[in-house]
DNA sequence: CTGAAAGCGCTAACAA
DNA sequence: TTGTTAGCGCTTTCAG
């Protein structure tokens, strides 16, 4: 069996008062004995256990990162930079794909309650906020990422969707692109409402109709975007230019341009959303709206971290702002034109 | 504060014995009582603590995962099947990542142990084996994925590296490819050498001298594979083919290819390893060898699990066989001739 | 500086 | 069928 507290102290003949100050290094304790006991602890690979400490009213030193799913790139490298910022201040991190499915995600929610984790990351919508409300009675530390939930009070790091939508279309319309696919998953988030809001500003601040814009909807999935732009363009060849709300779907955009004859950005501009490493393998490279993902891992966990602390009195919310990165599948309307008749 | 089983039965008017039998549902209890206590717990929305009766010697219901970088899709990938299957036996999962730095690995595993976690998945080399011996005395039930180590007596799942590099390798020679770069990051695991084997196999097979190969090492990233493979391009015009351990690095390569004037697969052919979903995104998509990712996590955890619950006396070892998966980087040496003169 | 003892929330004999 | 009680391994007063 593992040595417990009490084989330490009786092998160092001192009682587990003792060594549980050593362990901590609280109190005084003579420095013979507490290397006494510190030699003996190495001796015999003796570790606490986080559960009878935690037990005591002590943290587990863990916390739940919710996300929608982590192969998605995306929440991989969230993930990444929750985990690191957790690990440097001795945090763990269990990681629950949620699928969006508003039954998994209060599972989840209580599973974690009941492991008694320090706090909890949610990095996915909340479907059901009536039970978030109820979950939140138990007083959990909570912190959400790219995710906006203006109806609860917790702490959130999150990007200028509106913003961000507004430049990527802007960079468009500026080019001279009028008919721009708006292409989105299911819309199921304050994330792609914000955005489409942008979209639309940048419209009216161009003074061209928003009766140009064409929104296309998919399961959000590269296929299926694929498909739907594919449709989108058969019925409508005088779109030139896409906006898609994640990298994903604006590849999948890219392949469909590229069937159906379209040069990329010669004859179709595309931009893509998050900037994840697959935005720079696309070919051509894609134009993307960044999120900075790996700040906005390390600020959530950071504040909450400091909430588990008991320091962060008030919650409070960190807005960033995306940035645009030009790359290689956007060119001008003219540029397009000038391509299509010399050629 | 939460509530106990002491307030619930007080409440319930029942003694704590009697409520944590209908929590585990164990013993017999009268069907009123049941009920009466259970509408209590739920009023009260009672959870019983994780945390107590891991003290009393439950299990946590809790597994660690370490890899190298949640942030590499084959890895996130892996993570995605590894909690879901987790996630059915009611099992969390937390993640680490090694970034293949030994410290980083013998430190998860002591946390871990020290957090009591039921049983751990590795899915990173462990460098120090010593270490990796002397941890093994906690008895702590281990796992290997994706990782050859057979100095220790633990259950694993791996793919046959040496055929995968062999079928890849064949496939190229089999195409007229002679001169075939063979890209690969630290060259530091056992599948790396596994699949070198495999490749100078197939050389032997086809009765090509094993000095026509160019063995092209980088740091395992993108963009350093994309730098290594237009050096080796330069010195060696007459590469035709490359074979690279991985998607990305193959990304790297296609990118180098093309920089360097290469049309894939007319003057180039490429394949990778893995079948992360990126093969599917890439431009051309990349043929490559493909791992059974999803099942290789189905199968660690399953096994993990069973052995958790006490069943699996011996200890096993699952060989799967990888699947070369031809998309449209490969071509015969002829047509890419054919190409050439052609233009 | 060191130790005795109570208690954290739950499980599992063993009684009743 | 239900309750009493002794731990599980550790932290934390409070005495010495």
């Amino acid at each position: 069996m593992r040595p417990t507290i009490y084989d330490i102290a009786e092998r160092a003949e001192v009682s587990i008062a003792t060594v549980s100050k050593v362990i901590n290094n609280k109190g005084k304790i003579g420095e013979k004995t507490r290397q006494r006991v510190l030699a003996i602890m190495d001796e015999l690979d003796y570790q606490p256990s986080t559960v009878a400490s935690a037990l005591t009213g002590k943290q587990t030193n863990t916390i739940g990162l919710l996300v929608p799913d982590i192969a998605n790139s995306f929440f991989a490298e969230l993930a990444r930079s929750v985990e690191d910022t957790g690990h440097a201040s001795s945090f763990n991190v269990v990681i629950c794909n949620t699928d969006n499915n508003p039954e998994k995600e209060i599972q989840y929610l209580w599973w974690l309650n009941q492991k008694r984790v320090d706090g909890i990351i949610l990095g996915t919508g909340i479907q059901n906020s009536k039970a978030l409300q109820d979950f939140m009675k138990q007083k959990i530390p909570l912190a959400l990422v790219a995710r906006d939930a203006s109806t609860i009070d917790v702490d959130t790091v999150l990007v200028d969707d509106y913003r961000g939508g507004y430049e990527a279309t802007k960079h468009l319309l500026t080019a001279g692109h009028i008919r721009i696919a708006f292409v989105v998953g299911e819309m199921n988030n304050s994330s792609d409402t914000e955005r489409l809001k942008g979209f639309y500003e940048a419209y009216d601040e161009h003074g061209v109709s928003r009766e140009e814009a064409v929104i296309v909807k998919d399961n959000n999935s590269i296929g299926d975007a694929k498909n739907s732009m594919r449709q989108a363009l058969q019925n409508d060849p005088a779109i030139t230019a896409v906006f898609a709300l994640n990298d994903f779907l604006a590849i999948g955009c890219i392949q469909a341009g590229k069937e159906a004859g379209r040069r990329v950005p010669g004859d179709l501009s595309v931009v893509g959303f998050d900037d994840t490493f697959i935005a720079t393998l696309s070919d051509p490279p894609l134009t993307t709206v960044a999120q900075p993902i790996l700040e906005m891992g390390r600020l959530v966990t950071q504040m909450l971290i400091d909430r588990i602390g008991g320091k962060n009195e008030t919650t409070r919310t960190i807005i960033l702002n995306p940035e645009l990165h030009v790359r290689e599948t956007t060119a001008g309307i003219k540029e397009a034109e000038r391509d299509v008749t010399g050629s």
